[in-house]
DNA sequence: TATACTGTATCGGCAGGCGATACAAAAGAA
DNA sequence: TTCTTTTGTATCGCCTGCCGATACAGTATA
């Protein structure tokens, strides 16, 4: 299963297309920044350094302009040339951002030591994200022993629309704004067993409503079997969710639910009364 | 050990410093670009949501300047207010560009079941590092079940200098390259054992140049043991670290050494030759 | 030898970023 | 309460510094 989610992460939020048609200039906007965080975007779709001509066709900006800017974000130390110099990668200097991050969210420093024996209770893939619209972000995984192969998957996006986790946070939302996620998502079907019906999702999260979480089999990963449950703040908001992720070739969805949803539960109300 | 790390992190390097002196003007260098990632780090130094006026501050610019730029970049996600609305924080959107250095980044990506691997086989900590001038930049970390805390440290950083990691990292380059390393850092005393002059340094890197490896204790923090090894690239230049780290109430630094340092060597020997 | 890329450097014109200024609302402080 | 400070937000003319066309040497691929 390694080359499921390559180059690109799985789901993506429309992006703010610039002087996307003839909206009102923004006196506040500045054009130049959001010109180079969209060359870092450049390499969201990518699986190999890219030249200056490519970063140039994906941020949609003439060379000139993409010259000027990767040579400052270099000089930063954002860009780099890549081990070979064969073309140029994202820098070292993001880590440090990603660092501040997870220093300055609560949910995260408090979560680790919950999903760390939440983890050993249950001997699964334990996932903690957050919210980022049309999708959840993975900020951390801890995975069992056993299991090899995408430890490293800190920034990984799933849909909300298809996931267990998903429908967990659109359980704790009101029906309206819910359904204006869902009609916002491009809805793909990543698996013949993949929901896109509104009205079908709709009734899945009816049911984590009622039960608090929910389990879901093959919505992005053949074989692939979750249970999601949501994360709120004092005032009851979701703001991210916590996902416990295995095989159908080691248990029904039914066993899986079974053994596996009270301890998450215990968990995610401990995470959410903070 | 919880606050010895915050609120930013142990070692950074000179920022390049926009405006300084009297150098020419770069007529490459995108003005706007550089005041836009210094909003950014300035939360580097802060525990705590910024509000504006703390952000121009920390970032060196006037208000003005500073509420344009944190608008830009709360439009493009890379910033937003906090839960409670009580000033701005790093924004979710970074969490993308770090899945795509990850993603981008050969050795971390062939390191990861190596690196579980190994710490299945010493059961101590064991951290995988990038090198960015003078200092290491903690890319992933796999630790023992036993332990809990500091498990989220992606992008934490240390310094070359005084680090087991960084020795053995050295002790890879050319004398006069290390030593320069050593004279730019900003050797500050973290322990009364941490070393700080040069000649003392280059003895440790010997040291590293002849075992292939190197043990180290309480130079970062007291009561910690650790042990690097270099990952170098086909040409035989270093290009990151792997760590493990114990206590010294577990071990004295000879058991330690003798206990884990084949197995860490067997580690970077794969990675190095990739 | 062509052809199409690399990365890099230069430069005049004018858009758009700069920063001073202003103001309502909220949070303390007296 | 009243005074003071800080919050976030909005406006606008000046002029700087970004824009992007253009050029060129070096290197693959054919």
């Amino acid at each position: 299963m390694t080359g499921y989610l390559s180059p690109a992460m799985l789901h993506r939020n429309p992006e703010l297309r610039e002087g996307e048609g003839e909206e009102a200039h923004d006196p506040l906007f500045v054009r130049s920044v959001a010109r180079a965080m969209g060359v870092l975007s450049a390499f969201h779709t990518t699986d190999r350094p890219l030249s200056l001509s490519e970063i140039a066709r994906a941020a949609e900006l003439d060379r000139s302009t993409t010259q000027r800017i990767v040579h400052t974000l270099r000089k930063l130390g954002y860009i780099q040339r890549d081990q070979y110099d064969q073309g140029y990668v994202p820098g070292i200097r993001i880590y440090d951002h990603i660092f501040d991050s997870m220093r300055l969210n609560r949910l995260i420093q408090r979560a680790v030591p919950y999903l760390l024996d939440l983890r050993s209770a249950v001997n699964e893939r334990v996932d903690l994200s957050l919210i980022d619209d049309l999708r959840l972000v993975y900020t951390a995984r801890f995975q069992p022993k056993s299991e090899v192969i995408h430890a490293m998957m800190v920034g990984l996006s799933v849909p909300i629309y298809c996931t267990s986790a998903g429908w967990a946070v659109l359980a704790r939302l009101p029906e309206d704004r819910a359904r204006d996620i869902i009609r916002r998502s491009e809805r793909v079907s990543y698996t013949p067993r993949t929901l896109t019906d509104e009205d079908a999702i709709m009734e899945r999260v009816a049911q984590a409503r009622e039960q608090g979480y929910i389990a879901a089999a093959e919505q992005l990963l053949p074989g692939e079997l979750g249970i999601g449950a949501a994360v709120t703040d004092s005032a009851g908001h979701p703001i991210g969710a916590v996902t416990i992720t295995s095989l159908m070739s080691d248990w029904t969805l039914e066993e899986f639910d079974h053994a596996i949803s009270p301890t998450l539960m215990q968990t995610v109300r401990a995470l959410s009364t903070g």
